[in-house]
DNA sequence: TCTCGTTCTTGGACAGCGTTACATGATCTC
DNA sequence: GAGATCATGTAACGCTGTCCAAGAACGAGA
């Protein structure tokens, strides 16, 4: 009746419809019409059942075409890609997060970036340090930007920074102002996604050929 | 009998010992010889409880001196110091992590971020995304960082990334052998955060005033 | 057709979690 | 000494993941 993947698609859809923490035992089991331990048999596990849900989910995301002329233009792009669709799936990127399952989530794409790399002439232990950089990066936003959703006013960041109890001295009176007002994530995680690409990837001399 | 101070002198060193999941009113309060409303009734609820751990720790940072002879330097000490830090005492960055108050554990260290960044000449807005970039990036690395320590092998990084069922014959073999291996993380930070702050904070020239 | 063995499902329990309503004791004030 | 405030304890509620033993469905072999 029930069958593994009829589990993890139900899974999949509690956690995209509800959010990462509505995906409980209990409620996964009354939402297939099923006690509860059939899930354990079927899929075993709760870690078992987020390791596949995010999995499975990792293999659905559709491998969009990458774009960019210059090989460092695709390696950005890949980049840009997992940012968005993290961001679109945001529940199951909260879900992988929480269990530690980010790469398995990325899987696809990484290896994506990985090709792009070698393209670009970035090979073996450069490769895989390279991979490391950038989506340490991207998964620092991408907590940054997932954060902010769901944390109360007295633990945001603004709030944070802008609680001048302490020295206020020594800091610009325009730099408090600013500290007080979230910043533009996007366009910061744009030019450090930039930086940190232009200090991986050597200058594609190919993309300049007919100058 | 037992104040606000001393259960979280209490909570602050069982998570540091035992681990962040350590951390639960009823084991919290049989630590403290208690009953668990006590830690209620003092300090309120476990969120509250949690953001007061941080923020105690957070102050309890020894402000150690920051280090460098041009002000890029001192910017990149203090994002080094954060992350070193942060992993001396990983329990409570984990705990603070899971909590979304990060921010509030380095609360300090970040505000002689911005310090450092008004010396060389970065205010306003601009010192705000460069914080949310250094920041972000350092915080990237250290979700890296921390979740190696358990997670189970089967979601490591290196074995997901090198299960080469799918698509092989694209990917270098040297590539796909240093996969199977995981990086030095130290040094992959390094690098990233000098490329990151020298994409930010300009080259500061009273450094080189004698050449 | 009857029965055996495997596959699948279930109900009910256990221990742990955060949280709260309520009662009790201690301490201080007038 | 009476009363109010502070501090603590008892016992429960509802939630979580997990497991055990027992039953139901089902596909064959005799």
């Amino acid at each position: 009746m029930a069958t593994g993947d009829e589990i993890l698609d139900r899974a999949l859809a509690l956690v995209e419809a509800e959010g990462a923490e509505a995906l409980t035992m209990r409620r996964l089991a009354g939402e297939l019409g099923v006690a509860t331990t059939t899930i354990y048999w079927h899929v075993g596990n709760r870690d078992d059942l987020v390791t596949a849900v995010v999995r499975r989910h990792g293999e659905q995301m559709a491998r969009t075409p990458v774009n960019g002329d210059t090989a460092r233009d695709r390696v950005l792009d890949v980049a840009r890609l997992i940012w968005r669709t993290s961001l679109e799936h945001r529940e199951v990127t909260r879900l992988a997060a929480a269990h530690g399952a980010s790469t398995l989530q990325a899987r696809e794409l990484e290896l994506a970036m990985a090709r792009e790399l070698q393209t670009a002439g970035v090979v073996g232990t450069a490769a895989r340090d390279a991979m490391r950089a950038i989506t340490a990066c991207v998964g620092g936003f991408l907590v940054v930007a997932l954060r902010n959703d769901q944390t109360p006013e007295a633990l945001r960041r603004t709030t944070v920074l802008a609680d001048h109890n302490a020295d206020d001295g020594d800091l610009d009176p325009t730099t408090r102002a600013a500290l007080a007002e979230p910043a533009d994530l996007p366009a910061v995680f744009e030019s450090t996604l930039q930086a940190v690409v232009e200090s991986i990837v050597p200058a594609d001399l190919s993309a300049n050929a007919y100058l």
